[in-house]
DNA sequence: ATCAATAATTAGAATAATTCCATTTTACTG
DNA sequence: CAGTAAAATGGAATTATTCTAATTATTGAT
């Protein structure tokens, strides 16, 4: 049984985009494309270099234009650690991240239903949550990945 | 029973510095002053506001100065929003933020040691945390505080 | 108290990430 | 394929923060 994953994410990515009206550029393709094609968090300027490789010509600001949109569209997500910048992630199932302090790398933490709900609960009636975030900064002892 | 709450906090803050031998100025003291005296979570540039009204001539590059100092003797914490400017908090307990997206109001989270274990289990083995970020934005509904 | 040594403050320049702007190019509709 | 609206582009502008070089303050020893 082997299908095209890239076909999932195409249809993936022109519906979203057809739901709020915006055209399928090249552009938003190829940015597309080359998130979901690596499961890193790669930063505006390292998508850049990414892109180039395809569309040599794409500017940054249409980088940065291409992933308000995706974020927007619920396609890809951003996260932040510190002031360092913005990185991009494709994995869109609720999950933690945790820093590497040594080398930097960040990897998801993939959270259960049951861990979500004690998340959830730790706020007080009157506080309605659209969304959370939970970092975690150390070593890994263990390198796999 | 009365006691006057920033003669510990100046305990707190010259036994902090002496411990890595840096110096009690008056611009340290006021910064922590300020960021003590009010239970928000200022940025520099609104530090910088309130601690002109002492010591009308600190420089912003001092603030910052005083800032990192403070953060590295533990005496206050930093925390960030997406990538909006960072902001400074007087609790050092271990605690959640919530920014209520309508005001843009940041609210401190208690948490107990109960969540606090069930947040550092969802890591799994060979991740060692150092410390750890949760966030939510979302609205509040009951406005108190 | 005074002095030297060292640390901290200062103003302004520099940097990094991101956004804005005005123009050109592209995609969709008829 | 022509007209219109949206998107891409390059460069300037902005924001938060850090750096730099010069001045000032603090400390410890006389």
């Amino acid at each position: 049984m082997t299908y095209d994953i890239s076909e999932n994410h195409k249809r993936a990515l022109y519906s979203a985009l057809r739901k709020k009206e915006l055209r399928p550029t090249k552009q938003r393709i190829c940015v597309y494309n080359i998130i979901m094609s690596k499961k890193d968090h790669p930063t505006a300027d390292d998508i850049l270099n990414r892109v180039r490789k395809n569309l040599p010509t794409i500017s940054l600001a249409t980088v940065y234009n291409c992933l308000e949109t995706l974020v927007d569209c619920e396609l890809v997500r951003q996260v932040n650690f510190d002031r360092s910048s913005t990185r991009f992630c494709p994995n869109l199932t609720p999950h933690a991240h945790f820093k590497c302090s040594e080398t930097g790398n960040i990897f998801d933490i993939s959270l259960d239903e049951e861990s979500i709900r004690s998340l959830k609960a730790v706020l007080p009636k009157g506080y309605k949550a659209d969304n959370f975030e939970l970092s975690f900064a150390g070593s890994k002892t263990i390198s796999s990945n």
